[in-house]
DNA sequence: CATGAATGAGTTTTCATTCAT
DNA sequence: CATGAATGAAAACTCATTCAT
């Protein structure tokens, strides 16, 4: 049994090394999707702008995604993964609901003003009739969700004036954060957005704060 | 003499009826095209989805538009009329900045929400890159322009806080404004655009007017 | 009106011109494909070799025929119709049951030999799981299920022994025909089989006719 | 030196398992390639179809079998090999020629619908043009070559009527054997076939035996 | 020997655009 | 002017085969 055990073995070494390889192969191919997803439209976007911007051939990329829409979808996931993480590293700080809902925001602007791969979420997420999930956009309506249910408990843990309407706020406050968003996209594909926001912050913090600040 | 004198006529009675077809067609066909393109990307969009939705031939597509960027363009440049029109109408009435602006914006979105063709322009100015006029999102940029005008002309005619900075003032009021039509574009195609718009619009005058309002 | 109703009369000529040259062209296609069909595989034909075959762009063959599937559908039509036919034709005239059924088996034997588009349909019928009808050899099964009532009809009319087993006898004739057509089609694509069938068919008179004959 | 002894000792010992484990695997790839192309063309059928069905991967079959068009080729030797083991033991009794005729047509009956890799052999003979040898089919003409000789034999031997035309009669035995074959391929993939045949086999015996039976 | 990722040469399919009628 | 069939260039996708491990 001595010789299908190194056969095992090697097998074993061998199945690591190939999976790294595959491994790296697919995340190549995500970031070469992402640049190419976050200029172009769906329909617009070639395939083979994808396989040259990540140095994979064509065919690779039918063996690791099945085809066009599973890599867009691919995308979608690695974006609902990135600003979920982003909302959990906060949400487990314990915070005042003003304090998170506020960092929230910060942490989302950055990230998507630095992350390619969540910018192109942003972006197919807002194109559906593609054959992407329907539910793309789920992600926003949670997002208004989350600052719904923030807004409340800043009510009772006294950062936010308990007398607001929850659900008026989170609008709100939603329409804000989405508006510098777009303006961000327009102007420079979002590189503004952090400091925009910045400056529209402020009018969030004194609608909300229970705090008078000037 | 007389039988050539019918001939003449009939065929300046013949060329009346086929330019009245020509202009009927051409609108049905912009009116399609409106609808498929407010519903779909503009490499997405298919001639035929066109072509079907207006009842008009494809062929008859490329003797009113010459091709698919110029149908694109007359769309974005309709939506700009309109857009305009709307604008110079509230313009024209004299109104102070705070009016002006508060009236341009509810006017705007009540356009928005109700003209495919504007909803359509809109769409197709969010993704260059077409081949469409690069400036397609000018008017975003004179939008802000023209917010900032209005603004510091409401500082002198005493409707807005004169002490406001009116650039970071217009940035303000341009965020809300995108936001809320994002928001609702996502939820609905507009549809909500004014509802929602009204239930932000306080936090707009409420920061720009001078008058202590409730 | 008479410049519209003139107009008219020229879209109505023009009209029936366009069919005429689409009809033409659908009919080279299916064409071409029967000859490509009949005699390779459908996952071995190449729609370029139809293209080639019939003369006819290989995109037009997608405004004609959706795709792949959907030409070879289309000749599996035409088989059944053509056999269909053929059956029909002999079914109306009024013989006996003995005499219809050799009359019919006659007739298929020369169709079959003669008619690329049957040789067609009959290869592709006989390979599913391509995507193709998946009861595409429902017309072998109606095949037998007329051959036992027509021989029951010649029990009733006196030219079939009375004492036979309809459905066992039904079986047995088709064993046959169907077993000469396949080594024909071995043999020589089909050529040899109105001969060959002659050559067995007096096992078949032999074996249901009430009539003794040497 | 002992050491290099047990080192030579293991390789022999390797060695062995390793061959072991190549003709199995060998074995297991002819299985699963059988499977397939008992149910799919020569083109429909992937490579990688066989690969899952044998659980061998895809690369592996590169070292067994060269190509596709090898792969193929194993199975249809495996085929005749089959069948004319078949052929051989029932020819090495010594029956009169009608008795071995009918032996041979039971026994391949059964062969034919137990044996799967027949079953994929008796497919792949029938789709020349792959690539495949030429003369796949050569099988079924030796096979008429020995009924032939077998009815020439039953007519020597007093079992088979001698003023029958064996040619003849050769091609009526070999029409009924083959008819009955595809119907039940067309049926239920040949699970049918031995019981059709013995319901056709009667007509067989009726035209062939010296002997009156009823 | 086995594995499975990678490749590239084909194939199918799509669609803007042209053009004869 | 309108129509819709025809075209071709480009895109998506497939799969036998190779090859590093």
């Amino acid at each position: 049994m001595k010789a299908s055990d190194d056969m095992a073995a090697e097998g074993r070494r061998t199945a690591r090394v190939v999976q790294e390889r595959s491994i790296s192969t697919r995340a190549e191919l995500l970031d070469g999707a992402a640049r190419v997803f976050s200029r172009l439209t769906y329909a617009e976007a070639r395939l083979k702008d994808v396989a040259d911007e990540s140095g994979i051939s064509a065919g690779s990329m039918y063996f690791h995604f099945g085809n066009k829409v599973d890599l867009a979808q691919a995308i979608l996931q690695v974006q609902q993964e990135r600003m979920t993480a982003a909302l959990t590293e906060v949400l487990e700080q314990e915070l005042t609901g003003l304090d998170a809902l506020l960092a929230i925001a910060d942490r989302l602007s950055q990230l998507i003003a630095s992350d390619i791969t969540v910018q192109a979420g942003i972006k197919l997420g807002l194109q559906p009739g593609t054959g992407l999930d329907a539910d793309a956009n789920g992600p926003y309506f949670e997002w208004i969700r989350i600052t719904e249910s923030l807004i409340r408990q800043g009510g009772e843990d006294g950062s936010i004036k308990p007398e607001l309407d929850a659900a008026a706020a989170a609008e709100y406050v939603n329409v804000v954060f989405v508006g510098a968003q777009l303006l961000s996209e327009i102007e420079d594909t979002w590189a503004s957005f952090p400091e925009r926001f910045q400056r529209v912050r402020p009018h969030i913090v004194g609608f909300l704060s229970s705090q008078p600040r000037d």
